[in-house]
DNA sequence: GGAGGCCTCGGAAGG
DNA sequence: CGAGGCCTCC
């Protein structure tokens, strides 16, 4: 048996070692899933199964990235032939070799929402439906969710039921929308994200020796965050075990928070349903937190009908009561958790990666953005706009994807008249009615345009010619140039990168910084090529999976040393030593929205399970009385899930320390469950605002031997000053603190004496 | 075609 | 309140 075993506890090793058949693996938070992933995978290539006969599916890319390196690690170069990815990824690749047999080149694009929204937007359009009734967002949600259920347009509109909602949403045409679009997509050889799903599920369906193939294929199959899959998962990872039932799902119900886009907790509730003679593990010991947070997490969950019992327990310290701290307005909300992780740097000699502030909603981090920049606090915010949806990235993307597949209709539509060639809205609607008149995919028209009555008149067609001859030469360039040298010659000579350049306003500036980053990349993707007269590492090849990235797979590991601000929902999976959950209020968290349904409330307890289990040493809780939300001030009440929590997991109701001599005090608050005390906290919003700015300290005067004040441990006397600007550090010898080393950027010394 | 004004709308988010 | 979409005007 390999040593690696050795590293592992009882319920691990089971998990590991138990190779064939269904296995379900339960893993409580930090309990170590990711480990038992990784080395179960290793096991079986040790037990001589081939790499590339294993399957791991998982829903992030960096999830997948993480394992196959961490396998790498332990199997060496071998982890290489693995399937291992996202479905979308696996899917694609499957989708790519097989297209043909569901009507679609190899070549075909993968819009993303953005691209199928803008599609949906259009054909409303185009039956002059009215966009205030027929809401993209809407129809294209109602479309989703019929392709997660593996509902065709065609079944769609056969389903008295389905169209009956639709009428009674007095939305009936959508059923007609989703023909049309599913017909548009297929001319522009493009899929959407969902289609990744139904369309390998429709392959699998309608070909049975293709079935066969993959299931032969894939003799053993793995799934990550199980009680995350939807129905058309489900079912394809169904198919594609039922030969060989080696499946092994991983997961935990009580981190199941995306219902609201279709993900099925009972898949993983009902998997010993699905496949008998399944042998279940479960890993109840966490690593990761202290007693008191995973007692605290343990009796939240419990609220909960619907779950697995499972006994989280953890030999940890019991650790620090959870926080609770109530302030009067949300900006004080901010300016506390800033003063807090500001005062337990110091205090527990921690770095600002070890501290996460997550909410509910991103409206959220924007105060909390302030308080920290006030303080000089470095923070990163996670989520919104990913760097592939900028106008400028996709813009020249969308050059990309037309060089590989001319046919794709969203990246015409953004290109054919950017930069401005004087093609506009009127040509191209009629070039869009005459595509649709001769049932034609709109490049068809442009690159033939002197066959069709477009009704176009001389001058537009002239350019759209002109457009059409340089898509043309680009495309004849594509097995000729690598992917660095052809998306460089498109970047220059469309005047693009040119446009850019000569804007030198700061957004002007970015956005051409993006553009290099994207050039950057391509250069990267084509590095390991030798120059030959036939290049291997061409556009098409970059363009593959460039749909399915997202800014979490950029490379350039950000190892800063930041607090790190992000949803809860992105948290998942992630682990911080101290985590402040803002904004428990009632209507925010739970949100309003979740309110009228016991599922509902559910998920989002889950979520809140989610939250503190993010934790390693410390959690704060922090809600405000008040908050600015649409431009109104909305009064709230603390969470009940505040009231959850057993009091003996709470730091108790405490007077405030004294206040200290910079007008400093105990921000802590605590206030137990949720009848708030009415304790007046004018005194703390104050400090709050009359904290010195962090950068006023002026760094000539804190030399060796100078009598100071700090701010938490009084007097001292600084012994040594060391490096160089920003990470000058003083060590100090205080009166009643003993040595201590402090970054002289954060501290705000007073000199006295 | 682009700038600027008006209107609307507001949950979380992977691929 | 503020972002984004849409319309209007130049």
């Amino acid at each position: 048996m390999p040593q690696f075993i050795n590293e592992l506890n009882d319920a691990q090793k089971e998990a590991v070692l138990s190779l064939n058949g269904p296995n379900m693996i339960l893993a409580g938070a930090g309990s170590g899933k990711t480990k038992v992933l990784t080395y179960r995978i290793a096991h079986l290539l040790h037990n001589g199964i081939a790499a590339f006969n294993i399957l791991s599916l998982t829903f992030t890319n960096k999830a997948a990235k993480e394992m196959r390196e961490r396998i790498e690690k332990i199997v060496g170069l071998e982890a290489r032939s693995l399937w291992m990815g996202t479905f979308h990824s696996v899917f694609s690749r499957i989708l790519r070799t097989e297209s043909d047999k569901i009507g679609f080149p190899y070549n075909f694009t993968i819009y993303d929402t953005s691209d199928a929204k803008n599609l949906i937007k259009s054909i409303i359009k185009e039956l002059k439906l009215d966009d205030k009734i027929y809401k993209p967002n809407i129809v294209y949600g109602r479309i989703s969710a019929a392709k997660n259920n593996l509902i065709s347009a065609n079944s769609y509109n056969a389903d008295s039921a389905i169209m009956n909602e639709d009428k009674i949403m007095t939305k009936p045409e959508i059923g007609r929308i989703y023909t049309i679009y599913s017909k548009r997509c297929l001319k522009a050889s493009a899929m959407d994200f969902d289609d990744l799903l139904f369309l390998t599920y429709k392959l699998l369906k309608l070909f049975p020796d293709t079935l066969l193939k993959y299931q032969n294929l894939f003799k053993y199959i793995l799934v990550d965050e199980y009680q995350d899959t939807n129905y058309a998962q489900y079912v394809i990872v169904k198919m594609l075990a039922q030969k060989n039932k080696n499946i092994c799902v991983v997961g935990d119900d009580a981190q199941s928070i995306y219902s609201f886009r279709g993900a099925n907790i009972e898949n993983i509730l009902n998997f010993k349903k699905d496949y008998k003679f399944a042998d279940t593990f479960k890993l109840e010991q966490n690593y990761r937190s202290t007693k008191t947070i995973v007692n605290a997490a343990n009796a939240i969950i419990a609220n909960n009908e619907n779950q697995f019992k499972k006994n989280v327990w953890t030999d940890n310290p019991e650790g620090n009561k959870i926080k609770i701290i109530k302030t009067k307005t949300d900006n004080e909300e901010g300016k506390v958790i800033a003063n807090a992780i500001y005062d337990m740097k110091l205090q527990m000699q921690e770095s600002f990666k070890s501290f996460a502030i997550l909410y509910r909603t991103n409206a959220q981090s924007r105060v909390m953005e302030e308080s920290l920049r006030k303080m000089n606090i470095p923070y990163r915010i996670y989520g919104g706009l990913s760097f592939y949806q900028r106008k400028e990235i996709k813009d020249l993307l969308s050059y990309f994807r037309m060089i590989v597949n001319p046919s794709d209709e969203e990246a015409l539509k953004r290109i054919i008249n950017y930069p401005a060639r004087g093609i506009g809205k009127v040509t191209i609607d009629k070039l869009i009615l005459s595509a649709n008149r001769h049932d034609k995919s709109i490049w068809d028209i442009v690159s033939d345009i002197e066959h069709y009555e477009t009704g176009i008149s001389n001058g537009p067609r002239k350019k759209i010619q002109d457009f059409s001859n340089m898509i043309l030469s680009f495309g004849g360039d594509l097995y000729k140039k690598d992917a660095f040298e052809l998306g460089e010659h498109i970047a220059s000579t469309t005047g693009l990168l040119k446009s850019l350049y000569l804007d030198k306003t700061p957004e002007g500036v970015s956005k051409y910084e993006n553009i290099q980053e994207l050039l950057n990349g391509l250069k990267q993707f084509t590095a390991s090529e030798e120059k030959t007269n036939t290049p291997e590492k061409t556009l098409d090849k970059f363009m593959e999976d460039v749909a399915l990235l997202t800014d979490a797979d950029k490379t350039s590991e950000d190892d800063m040393n930041r607090v790190s601000l992000m949803t809860i929902h992105s948290a998942k999976g992630l682990e911080f030593p101290n985590v402040f959950v803002v904004g428990m209020e009632e209507n925010l968290f739970p949100s309003k929205l979740s309110l009228t349904s016991r599922l509902e409330l559910e998920e989002e307890r889950r979520l809140f399970y989610v939250a503190i289990t993010r934790a390693e040493k410390s959690v704060h809780l922090t809600y405000a009385q008040t908050r600015f939300k649409y431009g109104d001030i909305t009064y709230s009440e603390a969470s009940r899930f505040i009231s959850e929590i057993p009091k003996e997991y709470l730091e108790p109701l405490s007077r405030k320390t004294a206040p200290h001599s910079f007008g400093q005090q105990n921000h802590f608050s605590t206030n137990q469950s949720a009848i708030p005390s009415g304790q007046k906290l004018v005194s703390l919003k104050k400090a709050a605002q009359t904290m010195p700015k962090a950068s006023s300290y002026s760094g000539e005067k804190i030399k060796e031997g100078a009598n100071i004040e700090h701010l938490r441990f009084g007097i001292g006397t600084v012994i040594s000053v060391e490096g160089i600007g920003a990470s000058t550090k003083a060590t100090i010898l205080f009166t009643n603190h003993g040595k201590k080393q402090i970054l002289l950027k954060f501290a705000k010394l007073k000199i006295v004496g």
